[in-house]
DNA sequence: CGACGACAGTCAACACCGTTGACTCAGGAG
DNA sequence: CTCCTGAGTCAACGGTGTTGACTGTCGTCG
């Protein structure tokens, strides 16, 4: 409803006022974090008034939260035979092109003080991976092991990236996928006894 | 050198200005996170000027990593058979008696867009975990896979608190350690390949 | 056509933050 | 006694998120 934007507006033609709001926010909270970007430093990179901001958005942490709500972002390949899931999921998680997920969760994870991220995360988590994934998995305790997989990932990206490169290169990324799929394997085989 | 603590100070005793900042600074830096808490409520909880914490420590990131170095906090036990050492890990990460250790962890995980934090955080995870682990681990890749259990573990950790118990409540505990503790094994054990 | 109301945008200000410089003042050295 | 050094105090700086009062513009109605 209400909804009137051009229908011969480019791709890169310089965004509405919101829309530049949010692509700015977007951009600096991925690359310096919740903490370390300030309305004044977006509204300013948006061309806007620092109090318009807050007038349209609310608040900081909603800007925050409507912009890395991580819709609109590819989500695993969870098809395919099972008993090689583990190693595609790593080889998922870890691939070049995930990198705006990565940093999208990174800064979500570290901004996960107030209870609304939290939920948010929980949230993200949830309807973006344990629910789909628990349909695939047999055995019992399906829902629990797709959260534990899903700590698992999340474990890893934390890892993947306050590491920094430093010990993990990308050399032993194959490595890293062979011996980490291995892990998430354990849970997506059905439990033996 | 210069350490003239007395010694019939009771341990309740209340503590000289230095010492009361740092236990002020743990509490509050463990209950409410990093930015959550300011240098003026330390000091005032301490009963002290909030200069004289900048003055003393140099800085309130000082402060935190002074603070959060985690010495002397119990260190998991690598000792016994190493066919049950995942369940044994899982168990005492998420015993009740190492609250404390999973909210220091928490707390610099989330103050992480810090990259003096994610050195400490590797710094920690290095000399209390991974090298101790890799001398029990048989076969190749000793040190990439006491890597990649320790982010195992990170991420159960961070699950486990994001999850706040919603939905992994303290009865499923004994599933989740039978669960994870298989999860780890898979790295523990040497690769079959 | 002119008055009016709603409303997007602007600006200064608030309370708080981490941090710093200038100051006071007690205590030891010469 | 005088001087000096160091610790503790206090006000202030530049920055933060957010808000209230103000402006101007536009559509609507008498």
């Amino acid at each position: 409803m209400g909804d009137d934007r051009r229908v011969e507006t480019t791709e890169t033609a310089p965004p509405t006022g919101r829309e530049a709001v949010e692509r700015a926010a977007l951009g600096m909270f991925e690359e310096q974090g919740y903490a370390g970007t300030s309305v004044r430093a977006i509204a300013g990179a948006a061309g806007v008034d620092p109090a318009l901001v807050i007038r349209w958005f609310g608040s900081k942490e909603d800007l925050f939260l409507r912009v890395l709500s991580l819709t609109e972002k590819p989500v695993p390949d969870l098809t395919g035979p099972l008993d090689t899931l583990g190693e595609r999921l790593v080889a998922f998680a870890l691939a070049p092109g995930q990198r705006d997920v990565r940093r999208d969760l990174t800064a979500l994870v570290r901004a996960s003080d107030s209870s609304s991220v939290r939920s948010r995360l929980r949230q993200i988590t949830r309807t973006l991976f344990v629910e789909r994934l628990v349909e695939r998995l047999d055995g019992p305790n399906a829902e629990l092991r797709s959260h534990l997989i899903a700590s698992q990932l999340g474990g890893l990206l934390q890892s993947w990236d306050v590491a920094e490169d430093q010990n993990v290169a990308a050399a032993s990324r194959d490595r890293i996928i062979t011996l980490y799929g291995a892990a998430l394997q354990a849970l997506i085989d059905p439990p033996v006894e």
